[in-house]
DNA sequence: ATGGTGGAGCATCCA
């Protein structure tokens, strides 16, 4: 079973690169970020027509998660439980195949938390508080938990190319690399870096400044497996094409982000 | 030091 998770900054501008990359990676299962549009405005047929299973979080102009599986869905949740959030930022179900155990995915969209320190890195910290207890408590459930998104978190210094002069973004900084740090202490496996065996990759080339010319890229979407689904992991991977604008339509820009995905058995 | 790009949707905000 194949799950991926891609911030396409936007559905409807992106759709037809979008599209073109579902019929070539053919994911299982796929949670999306930044659609940027209210659930009437999501191309479901598009989707549906592909075979997936549709569920929307929208909202109007920013955010927005959508959840796209083959396999049957059950007990959706939206919204991190607990918190009290005015964006719609997260999207979470249990995916039944037929010829594999059930899987809880988590999609999320982490706050970007710029400029740090003031209230916006506050709602940033908040929120991973808040993911943190949830994420414990799946844990406490001994099911197979894969929490894959935006995360809005460098990880470590391997994951930005110029660490130095990143250490005060609401990205990297230390506060919130040791709010991330304390997730995955929880008992997660940051999967990608495990399947790279710690050699440094990028999920996100900014618009600016030639950054993807440049490899000027950052680590920030990550695959978060609790031991029963890490156990259950063949491959992880990243597709970096797609954030190339030479390669694939020629009418629609790329998203900033490429997709990411595990294979489980 | 600033602006550099892109999306939503109409002046800016967000990333």
């Amino acid at each position: 079973m194949k799950i991926a998770s891609w911030n396409v900054n936007s559905i409807n501008a992106r759709l037809p690169r979008i599209l073109d990359w579902f019929d070539a990676a053919k994911p299982d299962v796929c949670v999306l970020q930044e659609i940027k549009c209210v659930d009437e405005k999501f191309p479901v047929s598009d989707f549906e027509d592909r075979g997936y299973n549709v569920h929307v979080y929208g909202q109007k102009t920013y955010n927005g998660v959508a959840l796209l599986s083959k396999h049957p869905v059950e007990d959706v949740i939206r919204g991190v439980p607990g918190f009290d959030d005015e964006f719609s930022r997260y999207i979470e179900a249990t995916i039944t195949p037929d010829d594999a155990q059930p899987v809880r995915v988590g999609g999320l969209y982490l706050p970007n938390g710029n400029p740090a320190p003031g209230p916006k890195y506050d709602y940033k910290l908040a929120w991973m508080e808040a993911f943190e207890a949830h994420a414990r408590s799946l844990l406490n459930t001994e099911e197979a938990v894969v929490l894959t998104g935006d995360y809005n978190v460098i990880p470590e210094p391997e994951g930005v190319y110029d660490p130095r002069g990143w250490a005060d973004d609401a990205l990297f900084r230390l506060e919130t690399r040791t709010a991330f740090r304390r997730i995955l202490n929880l008992g997660y496996t940051d999967a990608l870096w495990h399947t790279h065996q710690g050699q440094p990759f990028y999920t996100f080339w900014d618009y600016q400044a030639g950054a993807w010319n440049k490899n000027n890229g950052l680590r920030i979407d990550h695959f978060l497996m609790s031991p029963q689904a890490f156990d259950r992991l063949s491959s992880g991977g990243v597709d970096k094409d797609t954030r190339d604008p030479s390669i694939g339509n020629g009418d629609v820009k790329p998203s900033d982000h490429v997709p990411v995905w595990v294979e489980m058995e």
